[in-house]
DNA sequence: GTCTATAGCCGGATAGAC
DNA sequence: GTCTATCCGGCTATAGAC
């Protein structure tokens, strides 16, 4: 390797650890519980070394958030791309869900929303990575909607952030509020059903809707 | 006063006076820059006041949430008893986030439910502090329902806590990612206006829905 | 019940040898 | 780039006078 820009550097490698561990603690100790001395004993390397890679431990975890984040969407994007319908979108979600809250990925993300509220320069940067989510997510929503009467009604983009933001509440319900019934989702596909059945033509026309929101927003 | 367990007693006013602070810290510092010494200092008593009345931070803590909770809910458990149908949710919905994110109580439940995910103690409190928001939601979403194709395809309880959920999620989002319209729950209440519209008897049939989910349920 | 004082720990961050 | 050693500050919690 002649190319000293070339990846797999020694620094490299130590940042990589690094950011792999940051998950891990975090998974394992929660957000409060993150610290430099955590972090490198994971990773398995000296703790002098997040300093002097990222410069604070704000640093370390703005990386991390940005890098998780980014892979995650990549794995997701293309599969959000196949999406064409309400039910296939719940049914996404269920499967995402699942999988992601197994990893403790979706955990996470809720909880450095939540630790933003009080700290502006994590706000940036998880601002940031919830708009790699929002983008294809939008995209899909739109071609939901698409053809639709919802259309004229409401922004793919107001209903994308909607349901994130659904998304990321049922998460952090998970766990602390006692479940009953297997899956939260099962209630969202069953809304579904009903959701596609009331879009079809006919059913609720686009001059039924247009008379009932003059009345509603008076 | 003769009676030595009536309220108002000097340690009854310190109790109160930790409690109102660590709100107010919440607010000002958030869930991880709360701090005894902070604490005190809002509430202009000795720390140690603190390990006294309450044994640990936790305790305080506790203690702070079941009793902010209770008092949030009982206000608005009567307007929430008043809904009828789900515009009006909605619109509760509506005053209720514009008030209360306003005195910032909704965030301080996000991130204390952020909080629980990895602190089984607190998360056993907030867990009971959600379920005093969850008892008057059901009730009032199992009166929306009564009467509706949705009430055999749904339970009450699994769209309380999808609401719910919802609800917080898109607290957490506030101040995060950035907002172009001027108020989220404008989308949901223009979504309403379709629910209900589809609601109505003779436009969705039941016989149309039990169809639909034997063949959506494969 | 309330105060002062302090123990004891753990946090982020740095200096400087290698 | 990596290591050891260390500073310093803030944290929870307690002991003991009042």
């Amino acid at each position: 390797m002649l190319n000293e820009s070339a990846f797999g550097t020694r620094g490299d490698q130590t940042r990589q650890k690094l950011i792999a561990a940051t998950l891990s603690a975090i998974r394992e100790v929660g957000f409060s519980g993150l610290s430099a001395r955590v972090v490198a004993g994971v990773a398995g390397v000296n703790q002098a070394l997040i300093f002097y890679h990222f410069d604070s431990m704000d640093g370390l975890v703005g990386a991390t958030c940005r890098q998780a984040t980014a892979e995650r969407v990549a794995v997701w994007s293309h599969e959000l791309e196949q999406v064409e319908d309400l039910g296939s979108l719940v049914r996404l979600a269920r499967r995402l869900h699942a999988q992601e809250s197994e990893e403790g990925n979706v955990s996470i993300l809720a909880q450095a929303l939540a630790a933003a509220r009080s700290d502006p320069a994590l706000a940036s940067v998880v601002g940031e990575a919830l708009g790699l989510w929002l983008e294809p997510l939008e995209a899909t929503v739109r071609r939901i909607l698409e053809d639709t009467v919802l259309s004229e009604v409401v922004s793919a983009e107001d209903v994308a952030r909607t349901v994130a933001a659904a998304f990321v509440g049922m998460e952090l319900f998970d766990g602390v509020v006692p479940r009953r019934d297997q899956d939260p989702f099962a209630v969202l596909e069953r809304l579904a059903v009903l959701g596609q059945l009331a879009l079809e033509p006919g059913r609720v026309t686009r001059a039924a809707i247009r008379r009932r929101l003059r009345s509603a927003t008076g």
